[in-house]
DNA sequence: GTCTATAATTCGATAGAC
DNA sequence: GTCTATCGAATTATAGAC
């Protein structure tokens, strides 16, 4: 029915419009950054009033951390089996960042902001280490490994989805998967150079 | 002498707060950003005045541009010798990002500023291409093989001098030689995997 | 819960005295 | 050439009517 009673109707119509003001903050600090993007516009977007959204989340620095909270567990890759674990985790990763665009927004703003970029490094720490950990040949270099494995991963990301190159764009992705499989793959099991 | 001539040693005098100011924005672009650096606070860096920053550059933009001017030739790399491609150029790329503040500056702002983004694409591409299309198997595969390498060369630049990872900068520069050399010296040698 | 009006800052840019 | 004073615009954030 179109007329409900309003007591619980109220509560449902306010977790719409967060919903909706969470979802245009996603795509405007993914497409313009944290100062580019302002609550005005991003309360356009969602059709609702700027002053909502400080009413819902205190501030324009609340409505980013909210935007870019990691769903726990949204980028668990599967450990086995381990082989062809190279081409597995950029496999999982392109999919992840295709599907999620407060990664996009997370990653630029982090190239300004040092909260963000190290809020970056925590879940790529989180991610990456404990992988070279149990695929690697040594415990103490995982940290290296993991970090070398990133750099891959974030090298795409950059010209992929946040500077946007065409020639990085127009890639297909099984190209990507079989370049940058195996460059993964060596980082995380080959014996150090 | 301490007092001479007034007619040129205005000019040099004038000459010197530019090179001030322009050092001093190098610094501010690439710590902040172009948003965050403020024309105040570099005109404070370079003990000059705000006012004068907009009498020699015209505006923010005019300051920003003349900050990160590619010196011409900046990155030639020596094609020749072509063997071990791949480390010599991962290694010439290692130095230029050390040397030249302007160029993690470039960097930091592409991330949000679409203009800057093309200029980084467009040095790489100047630099890349040619390279590819020069000791890589097949012509037509070039711009492929060359933004494969820009991926790589940006993914370690945004690990170690953007997001400041401590992992990354910890890595010395021989280790990123060995592991990046033979990564980028397959994908511009290698065959199609 | 929703929206209007506005306070309080901050910044780029300009005008003009010296 | 140099600096003071200030304008005008844009922003976050708040107070309060409805």
């Amino acid at each position: 029915m179109t007329g409900t009673t309003q007591t619980q109707q109220a509560a449902r119509r306010s977790d719409a419009t967060r919903a909706a003001i969470l979802a245009a903050a996603r795509e405007r600090f993914a497409a313009d950054g944290y100062e580019k993007a302002t609550i005005r516009a991003i309360a356009r977007d969602a059709k609702a009033d700027p002053a909502m959204v400080m009413r819902y989340y205190d501030s324009k620095a609340g409505l980013f951390a909210a935007a870019v909270a990691i769903n726990p567990g949204l980028l668990d890759l599967p450990v086995e089996p381990s082989e062809e674990i190279g081409r597995r985790l950029v496999s999982h990763f392109l999919t992840l960042w295709e599907e999620n665009g407060e990664l996009t927004a997370l990653l630029r703003v982090g190239a300004t902001d040092p909260t963000a970029a190290e809020r970056v490094g925590s879940v790529l720490r989180e991610q990456l280490i404990p992988l070279a950990r149990q695929v690697g040949p040594d415990p103490e270099q995982a940290q290296m490994r993991a970090t070398l494995c990133a750099s891959t991963v974030l090298g795409l990301a950059m010209t992929r989805y946040v500077l946007r190159f065409p020639a990085s764009m127009e890639l297909s992705r099984e190209e990507i998967v079989e370049w940058l499989g195996p460059t993964v793959q060596r980082y995380l099991t080959d014996p150090t150079p």
